[in-house]
RNA sequence: GCGGGCGUGGCGAAACUGGCAGACGCGCAGGAUUUAGGUUCCUGUUCCUCGGAGUGUGGGUUCGAGUCCCACCGCCCGCACCA
């Protein structure tokens, strides 16, 4: 099959072959024209409410927001996950369309980042030219899918035009302080205001004014959203660069590259997203998201109640965190993270060779050995001893591994009674174990021992509800208590009036750290003076564009050189480094800021600026924000009505995203306190993969099957099915099936392949099914031999006209629930239908074209100006069910005896329980079914069915 | 281990609040068209011993269970010594 779709004519036409059969060839011209006439036609140009794509006459429509997550521009273009997500959203727009919704639908590109960043440095060519090249190509690849987005409102994060505004946004954060206790973002000058009024102390205490101008910006620093902090953060020397907790894997290495990634202390620019943790969790109440990405992010963010309590020891005070303070009075030893900062004033000198090397082992211990490791304890102890706060016993201070320091205070008190690790420490290092707890019979009699507080006796801790023992001073007392809460509280309220400790709030998350040192990012709009101070650009200077270089790569160090230091291109480019600036107090030389924000920083707001992306005086315009962004008349909070993308985004882009919407929301720059209402997470495209005897992976188009055997080159290989790509040698190119049997029919397979959450395995065979489905819609309007509309099409009769009216009830409803697969399916049920009466009656035609339209809009568009249409199918009204005509008169209903289906009645529709029964007990069927007993019940659902028990 | 989800024909899957299990598609079988293959069209297609059986297994609730409850088995995703 040729692209063109013409055949060369050497080739006689096949004397069975009609010169109009919608074959992938005709498909192919039909839609290449229809996405030219689209173009020329500006079809799919959405209006804004006001400003440059301003149509006034929108402000009163309904709106719909319809984004995807927006891809990264790879040079391997499309891969057929995007499609998948991409027609789901193409559906789901042309039918809001189609409904009268003013809908936005657009696609922009998520540029900036490693890859081409790498390619730059392998190639010499500047990383923006291959970006461009690349988005060109997969902008083809999408107009060739037949996605009807505005073309005006595409956009590139790598684009001056966008990331100056991205920069204004970093410039805004750096500006803004939380406020813990209204629970929002403020702009710093009111921080700056409440500290020169006195209404807010100064930390040391003095008055503001008595404060150097260096020591007030020392203060303000540390209350900003974006701070630069001297912190633990990941060194990946392999890369040059740090990287996002999130971007470590599990085995503790680099995301991209697979590089050794180290913990190190560096200055590096970090944003203050655990200031809204709390909203982070609570606000994801307000989302129509799936339970399992919410459960992931309450997961990531990691809150977790309980108590700080300090502990006095000859080092000092140690602080610890811990879940369970009732627990308190079971406490019986101390462990400490081998990193936690008082571990050598706790050390005594007899034990510092044993705590030198316990150290020195768990440095080295590399991440994967922590994790492939089994969890038998190790520690060791510092000599110290320190006094429980609440009985005033001594317990000994150990460090151990399984204490981490990222975690909490890095600290634990350890209640060996209660808690399954530190029940092993103390049995692997005969520690006591106090029962503070009795636990139930039940308890004992599941593991086979005798009820007895002898710990000694116990397989394992006890974790739980049970009454306290051994558990009261002389102002406290658990004794007898039984539940776990009550104890909690009880002890809470000991802890401050005592002053030894306070109920508190713990997160797994941390800070986001957001500088990268490296080239193809935006670069921070941050000038330092003299005295080290950073000072945010202000908004005229904006964009500060990259300045060009040919040297794209950060040094890079031996990927296990964990001593090395990061340096970003950027840093050799010392005539763009230093610059004389009047930022109001007269000219100054500065030095700027030579690291790039990560590549989340662009896809953290870019569905605000789809809403107005000509706007040079604002990232949004506040109207323009209010239509597309607001809350709604229905209730909701606002944000994007509908976000279609792969759950790999689950902690990560959502969880940012989410929080600089916050920032954006607090400062009263968008009117939701939330950016993606309606989350929808695509299931991935699996295909077959084949592997041979060394567990190479062979090219999976050149496997073949016999007798349900794999063979390559006629050696046998194994088969697994897996995420389709280039690693398993199996990707199929949207192009290519696009080529082969046109976009609409790809659409079509895509979505019919199941539910749009499902991982679904790619089957190249099964797609010409749907081209099968839409020949013989073509065949019941079109004449094959001539290409014009039929002539002896059938006349529309009432059955038929019935189950029209019934398909569009049911294609309204799965469209409406995305369930693309089901409303296929009614359409093909409905086409076998018209297929049978010889051809679709005329008056048939407009309803079936219609609701064809948004799942496959280039046959539809054909057939809708076959049938004599001169505008654009797109804007026309979704046909409408009469709900009279989705019920019939008579209908059939199945008759059950004793939960068996014996026999199938005809009664009215409307037909009452007495008559249904009736009806039901003189079928013959049902008569012999009973065997001449009398039925002892009858249950009537009207409508459905009869069930008769014998 | 914890959290989230899922088990239905040869395959991808339907069955929305408990009410005719297997819609629709692939594949397969038979037939028509064709010199043939391919294409297209028509018919059939859960399984077997033709009376039944049947939604991972075993219980339960119910007139009635793929759907609800309990236990178990298996698979997928996420997190993982989180105090």
């Amino acid at each position: 099959m040729n692209a063109t779709g013409e055949q060369p004519p050497s080739e006689p036409q096949q004397n069975d072959q009609q010169a109009f059969r919608y074959t992938g060839a005709l498909a192919q011209q039909i839609e290449l024209r229809w996405q030219d006439w689209w173009d020329e036609h500006h079809t799919f140009e959405t209006p804004n409410p006001a400003g440059p794509l301003g149509d006034p006459t929108v402000r009163e429509q309904a709106k719909l927001f319809v984004l995807d997550m927006f891809p990264y521009p790879s040079g391997a273009g499309l891969h057929m996950g995007h499609p998948l997500g991409f027609t789901a959203t193409d559906i789901f727009a042309r039918y809001h369309r189609m409904t009268g919704k003013n809908v936005l639908y657009t696609m922009g590109f998520d540029a900036f980042g490693l890859p081409a960043e790498q390619y730059a440095v392998q190639t010499g060519q500047h990383p923006a030219i291959t970006t461009d090249q690349n988005i060109a190509n997969i902008r083809a690849q999408l107009r060739r899918l037949g996605l009807s987005h505005d073309p005006r409102r595409s956009i590139s994060t790598t684009d001056p035009d966008y990331y100056r505004w991205t920069q204004w946004i970093f410039t805004q954060i750096f500006n803004s302080w939380y406020d813990a206790d209204r629970k929002v973002a403020r702009p710093i000058a009111e921080l700056v205001d409440e500290f020169r009024s006195g209404v807010r102390p100064t930390p040391d205490g003095r008055p503001w004014a008595d404060l150097s101008p260096s020591q007030q910006a020392d203060v303000l620093d540390d209350h900003r959203l974006a701070y630069i902090s001297e912190a633990p953060v990941n060194w990946c020397p392999g890369l040059g660069t740090v990287v996002a907790n999130e971007e470590v894997t599990a085995d503790g290495r680099s995301d991209r590259g697979n590089f050794p990634v180290f913990k190190r202390n560096m200055r590096q620019w970090m944003m203050r997203i655990t200031a809204y943790a709390d909203r982070l969790v609570d606000d994801l109440d307000l989302l129509d998201w799936t339970d399992s990405i919410k459960a992931m992010q309450r997961n990531w963010i990691g809150r977790s109640e309980g108590a700080r309590v300090h502990f006095s020891s000859p080092a000092g005070t140690i602080t610890v965190f811990t879940t369970r303070p009732d627990t308190l009075f079971g406490a019986s030893f101390m462990v400490l993270a081998p990193e936690h900062p008082l571990v050598d004033a706790l050390t005594t000198p007899d034990q510092a060779a044993t705590v030198a090397e316990y150290r020195r082992q768990a440095s080295a211990k590399s991440d994967i050995a922590r994790q492939v490791e089994d969890k038998t304890k190790t520690g060791a102890f510092t000599g110290s001893y320190a006094t429980n706060p609440i009985n005033g016993e001594q317990i000994p201070v150990w460090i151990a591994d399984y204490v981490l320091m990222g975690y909490g205070t890095g600290a634990i008190m350890a209640v060996p009674c209660g808690d399954e690790r530190d029940f092993e420490f103390a049995r692997q290092f005969g520690l006591p174990i106090p029962a503070i707890q009795q636990p139930p019979a039940s308890w004992f009699a599941g593991h086979g021992i005798d009820p007895s507080l002898d710990t000694s006796t116990w397989p394992q801790a006890f974790v739980g509800d049970a009454a306290y023992v051994n558990s009261a001073n002389g102002t406290l007392d658990l004794n007898g208590i039984v539940d776990v809460a009550t104890g909690k509280r009880r002890t809470n309220e000991w802890l401050e009036a005592n002053g030894c400790g306070e109920a508190t709030v713990n997160y797994k998350l941390r800070d986001w750290l957001f500088s990268r040192q490296r080239y193809w990012g935006e670069p921070f709009p941050v000038v330092y003076d003299e005295s080290g101070h950073a000072h945010t650009l202000p908004d005229e200077l904006l964009p500060l564009e990259l300045p060009p270089t040919d040297s794209f790569s950060p040094r890079t160090f031996d990927p296990d050189d964990a001593m090395s230091n990061p340096e970003s291109p950027l840093d050799r480019l010392t005539e763009w480094v230093w610059v004389e600036l009047d930022l109001g107090d007269g000219p100054r030389r500065y030095r700027r800021d030579t690291n790039v924000m990560p590549q989340w920083a662009g896809s953290c707001w870019y569905e605000l600026r789809y809403c107005d992306p000509t706007n040079d005086q604002a990232f949004i315009d506040p109207e323009v924000e209010r239509y597309w962004m607001g809350p709604q008349p229905d209730g909701r909070t606002g944000g994007v009505d509908l976000y279609v993308g792969g759950v790999e985004h689950a902690v990560l882009h959502l969880l940012y995203a989410r929080f600089w919407h916050k920032v954006l929301f607090d400062l009263g720059h968008v009117s939701s306190p939330e950016p993606y209402h309606r989350l929808f997470n695509q299931g991935y495209i699996l295909a077959a993969a084949f592997q041979d005897e060394r567990g190479m992976y062979v090219d999976a188009f050149g496997v073949e099957e016999r007798d349900g055997k794999h063979f390559f080159e006629g050696r046998p290989v194994t088969r697994e099915y897996g995420k389709m790509g280039k690693s398993l040698k199996n990707a199929v190119a949207p192009d290519e099936v696009c080529a082969d049997y046109g976009a609409d029919t790809l659409r079509l397979y895509l979505m019919s392949m199941g539910p749009l959450d499902a991982s679904r395995p790619w089957e190249s065979k099964d797609v010409v099914g749907m081209l099968r489905f839409l020949q013989r819609v073509w065949r019941n309007l079109v004449d094959e031999d001539t290409g014009a509309l039929r002539t002896d099409l059938p006349v529309l009769d009432d059955a038929t006209e019935r189950v029209l009216h019934r398909t569009i009830d049911g294609v309204r409803n799965d469209l409406e629930n995305l369930r693309f697969n089901t409303a296929i399916a009614k359409l093909i049920e409905l086409n076998n239908h018209l297929t049978k009466l010889g051809g679709c009656p005329r008056e048939a035609a407009d309803r079936l074209v219609l609701m064809l339209a948004p799942l496959a809009p280039h046959l539809a568009e054909e057939l809708w100006h076959l049938l004599g249409h001169t505008d654009t199918v797109t804007y026309q009204q979704f046909p409408v069910a009469d709900p009279t005509l989705l019920v019939d008169d008579t209908i059939e209903v199945p008759v059950q005896v004793n939960g068996k289906v014996r026999s199938r009645i005809m009664v009215a529709a409307d037909a009452d329980q007495a008559t249904m029964e009736a009806t039901a007990l003189a079928d013959p069927k049902v008569q012999a079914a009973l065997g001449g007993n009398a039925p002892k019940k009858v249950i009537v659902v009207p409508g459905r069915m009869v069930n008769i028990v014998g």
